[in-house]
DNA sequence: TCCCTTGGTTTGATCGTTCAAATAGTCGCT
DNA sequence: AGCGACTATTTGAACGATCAAACCAAGGGA
């Protein structure tokens, strides 16, 4: 393998020094036409591009982001986190900015991966996702200066408008308004809500939007509608179980609005295709089996958090974060089987 | 932000030069164990870390590997691909590798971001999936000397043997012959195979495994064999409609086993939970819906991928490839929805 | 004419590490 | 004692880029 062209190869062939090739990468405007028309030239002829980690080295940032592959793949609502991965690094491309994975097995070990990967100026950003409530890693990134962005909001009191804390989101609450509105509208009147326990930031967040709207058009009273409130642990056998017990403790309802995908294949399984299930996240298994779901615009939550990241420190004007309006996917299920 | 320390400043503190601080790093072996003992004390006491990017532009190297993520088009199956970049991940820190990611709209468009991440030295090697016969990727990648490791085998005729091409692949064949195995044991005869339109090196692979298997073991003819031979595009709803075409045409089954979890989720749909499905890779969704599948040890795939990555090039007396036993996992589906 | 500005370009130094060659220090052998 | 062989460590140089300061013309104003 030749030795690859540098800085000084171009001026040489451009008839200028190597300062000159670096401006006309880097601040372009500072260099009189003529001579960065030649210099392009000579980039273009030696096929030249710049050494990454030489860049790197002076200029001591790495253009590069880090991010945690979620251990959770297994679950159905892992595909969120890989195809809010593949927006990222599909547009962190235009930013100029490169994506590095590393894994963690729990919060404290994923500080430990982050400091290392900090101090070895790997990577100067990273992108944290499913936060929680007084999240350790949020805490000792602030307090080490390491730049991040998460995807998913803070969830403590005061936390929402720090301005330390960047963070791009998706309106569960509205999200979850919707898919009730929807309902309500197509004439269902005892809906459901499927969720998790609390306490739980997202889900919380999301069962009031079911019940804000259920109880502004709805009708039904609050002793009702805490009987419709069912809630479980994430798990598609853990949704069919609890809507099979809530059946048999006698509720009965026209439909169900879910926390998650997951809850809502669930639901569908126990409920069939008569009864509308909305479930949340949009995920492959909603679109295989042909189910309703709130979808998170992903690529509006990359490009909100890329714009986060490549921010300056001290541009204070702007808040430093962005909530993403979800929106409703509608499908018909034909779960049930039809032979013969 | 302070500075950090470096080689020299270890040096300073234990008393000896920069070059028997690398050295204690690089290759222990050459330093006195009373010296390395006083370097790891120093580089403990200091916190000290080497800088990567100086470390890369000196030697030339990244130890960063590249990988594209998988457009997301293929859905359900999109799991398995994620799953492996895990995987990858996960194992990559203990051979002192990183991950980084990229993302293409086509192998042309694959080939001009290898040679841009490669030529700024921002990453070495590459992990190539979705290998295609004729693969424009690897023919280039060999052109170049660009060292890569591909998930899937070659399918060309005699590139399985190639030593410049390395590669890791599950026997897709063994995994539908289990499969078929598994089904006659348990008393059905007439297995179907549902899988994708030849040529298809995966497909054709994985058929031949069926009907190896059924021709060795079921008794039935050639032409009845034929018939069973089911071939649709990957998707659920083709799936799906394929096998009520088959039924609709007069075909009668007692068991269906097919070349994707989304194939089969269609046929599971259309058959119902009395008859026997199994699937391919093992997916959430199969998880989900209690669907049997064949799975692929994406963890023994990644180490595999690795361990070649690592292997010197002059190395020719091992094998340049890895093919590995796929594994049944056996479920109980209850698709059907037992309400009332 | 002389000095000061301004815009464009070049030069010297540096980022933190490792390679290659040079330098001490030890030992054994004649 | 003197020499070569060997081991452990140090020194000089380089990797390829950018920062900061210096340089050089060309103009403008006094």
């Amino acid at each position: 393998m030749e030795r690859l062209p540098t800085v000084l190869d171009v001026g040489r062939v451009a008839g200028v020094s190597r300062q000159t090739v670096s401006n006309v990468l880097n601040s372009p405007e500072v260099v009189r036409p003529d001579t960065r028309a030649r210099v392009e030239a000579a980039i273009a002829e030696l096929g030249y591009r710049p050494h990454a980690s030489a860049r790197r080295l002076r200029t001591r940032r790495s253009s590069t982001i880090g991010i945690r592959l979620d251990p959770m793949a297994n679950g159905i609502s892992g595909s969120v986190h890989d195809r809010f991965l593949h927006s990222l690094t599909e547009q962190a491309d235009s930013f100029g900015l490169r994506i590095m994975l590393f894994t963690a097995l729990d919060p404290q070990d994923e500080i430990r991966q982050i400091r290392r990967m900090h101090e070895g100026s790997d990577v100067d950003a990273f992108v944290l996702t499913s936060t929680m409530f007084g999240d350790p890693r949020t805490e000792w990134l602030v307090e080490h200066g390491i730049p991040f962005v998460t995807f998913g909001r803070p969830w403590g009191i005061d936390d929402m408008n720090d301005p330390l804390h960047r963070w791009v989101d998706v309106d569960g609450h509205t999200g979850l308004r919707l898919a009730t509105a929807h309902l309500l509208a197509e004439g269902e009147r005892r809906i459901a809500y499927l969720g998790w326990p609390s306490p739980s930031g997202t889900g919380d967040d999301r069962r009031r939007g079911w019940r804000d709207e259920m109880e502004r058009a709805s009708g039904l009273s609050r002793e009702e509608l805490d009987r419709l409130d069912l809630r479980v642990d994430d798990g598609v056998a853990e949704g069919r179980e609890t809507v099979r017990e809530a059946i048999e403790r006698g509720s009965r309802f026209d439909a169900i609005v879910c926390a998650s995908d997951s809850l809502a294949l669930g639901a569908l399984l126990m409920v069939g295709p008569d009864i509308p299930v909305i479930g949340y996240d949009n995920t492959p298994v909603a679109q295989a089996v042909g189910m309703s779901s709130v979808e998170q615009p992903l690529d509006e939550v990359a490009s909100g958090v890329l714009a986060l990241i490549m921010r300056p420190e001290a541009d204070v004007d702007d808040i430093g974060h962005r909530l993403i309006e979800p929106r409703l996917v509608i499908r018909h299920p034909r779960l049930r089987p039809e032979l013969g």
